[in-house]
DNA sequence: TGTGGTTATTTATCATACAAATAACCATTG
DNA sequence: CAATGGTTATTTGTATGATAAATAACCACA
């Protein structure tokens, strides 16, 4: 299965030769940055077409294909005379993948990773229970193979944290609501994220994590609904707690020794 | 406010005068329509640009833009040498306002908006209460402003669609959380769209209903997040109960008499 | 102080050409 | 025959330059 994070329009797969030959960044990717980090503020209009192409050095028909995709995630309109401009934040597609993306580029995270918990914790248990209730062969294979997976890889990495992604997704898909699988794959592009930046999925699981996980499991299989709904509010709650834990203190030692300024975009915990 | 479901493309605002002069159809409209509509079906390719642009005698830089605005919103991908092929379904933006509203017209709603109504049963209580515990001065005024306005316009009529859908959107926009406004905004589309194929909305307001919504305002403005939580359940279990009533009604006639086949898109309940 | 027409600017669309990627085909070789 | 490597045809990707449409800003006039 390839993984990629469906990109809106072409990048050059070699993270950046850029000598002669011109890098061609996506051009969609870098005004949607701007304007989700406040570069660019709703209301403001950008720059015209004609200027995009010369600062990217690409035609302006490129420029208003881009345009166009982030006119599509509501990120902003056109109009004759007058340009593009900024659409007003509750316009924003907040639940694109692409939006969200770079939203959480410019974003320091916790609020965004919290919000998204505070989601997380209104839907998913739900969803579980009515994976319980409408549990069928198919489905149930599919989280159990996610959960085995994650026993498997239980000692840390990134196979664990795709394991329990799918873990989270299956249960969301067997649902069989569209609303509900679409946020799955939006819940699926922000913890990716997430755990670029954060803690966790290479420190391994705890057994009491797993345990958790299975009782969700078990629960469902054997069609036990409202434990199902429960046993997924644990674990979330739990994750919760694990969150405000790490940002805690992250936070402290950020406050304490003064000098070690890199708060925000540590890439390093990214992996064992 | 101008209320115009934000258009991805210029369309004609006079219906059709369609004579000389081209009537210039939104093609990205189009296209995602077909779509969504399972004209073209997951992995299956699309006609070639070209051939779009003879379709819809439009030029292929036209059709590449309608084109590039479906990509970003994970309808299809594009290949150099094989074409756009429709993407799988879990890739496709369900929450995407254009998507939703092409799939709506292509479904026969009833799964459709069960489907919706579960996702609101799941986020709309516990937004209730997050609002109650987070409550501000200023979204405190908004959701008693829309309460006010569904009672001056109980009688029906598109205020009171209007009023209730805004006493929504401002609760879910009190819990200050991005990911919630932007269900909100969802919830929006949907529902605007559900009124004008359904039962509602005209046929003014029970009293009962009404003072559901009062608890739900009192409760917010006192502070008692779990009353919150509950009456707002309790709203929505309502609702779910008529939904389930209407078009339990609405099959049982479209099945007796067998001339009245009318039924899928019965444009006729839409206003007093 | 309006009011109606004119103009300048910017997006919207078009036609055409060429570059890049790659699936399909073919020939060569072990 | 199978694998390999190169060639070709096709389709998207990008570029360029021209024209159409929309409209904000300006101006002349009453």
């Amino acid at each position: 299965m390839q993984h990629k994070s469906a990109r809106t329009t072409a990048v050059r797969s070699k993270p950046a030769p850029a000598q002669g030959k011109r890098p061609r960044i996506d051009i969609a990717r870098a005004i949607g940055s701007r304007i989700l980090d406040g570069t660019y503020a709703p209301g403001e209009v950008l720059p015209k077409e004609a200027e995009w192409g010369r600062s990217f050095s690409a035609s302006r028909t490129a420029v208003r294909e881009a345009i166009k995709t982030l006119a599509g995630k509501g990120l902003l309109a056109s109009r004759p005379k007058v340009g593009s401009t900024v659409a007003p934040r509750h316009r924003w597609n907040m639940l694109d993948r692409d939006v969200l993306a770079w939203h959480l580029e410019a974003t320091p995270i916790e609020k965004f990773v919290s919000d998204l918990f505070v989601l997380r914790r209104m839907v998913e248990p739900m969803a579980a229970r009515l994976a319980a209730e409408g549990r069928s062969a198919e489905t149930l294979t599919r989280i159990a193979a996610a959960y085995e997976r994650m026993e498997r890889h239980r000692s840390g990495g990134h196979d664990l944290i795709a394991a329990d992604l799918d873990f989270h997704l299956a249960i969301l898909a067997a649902t069989d609501n569209h609303f509900l699988t679409s946020l799955g794959s939006l819940i699926h592009t922000s913890l990716e994220f997430s755990f670029k930046y954060t803690w966790q999925g290479a420190a391994g699981m705890k057994v009491e994590r797993l345990h958790r996980h299975r009782a969700v499991l078990l629960a469902i299989r054997s069609g036990a609904a409202r434990a199902a709904e429960r046993h997924m509010t644990d674990l979330l709650d739990q994750s919760l707690d694990d969150l405000h834990r790490f940002f805690t203190r992250q936070r402290r030692a950020a406050a304490a020794p003064a000098d070690k300024t890199m708060r925000q975009k540590s890439h390093v915990h990214t992996r064992p």
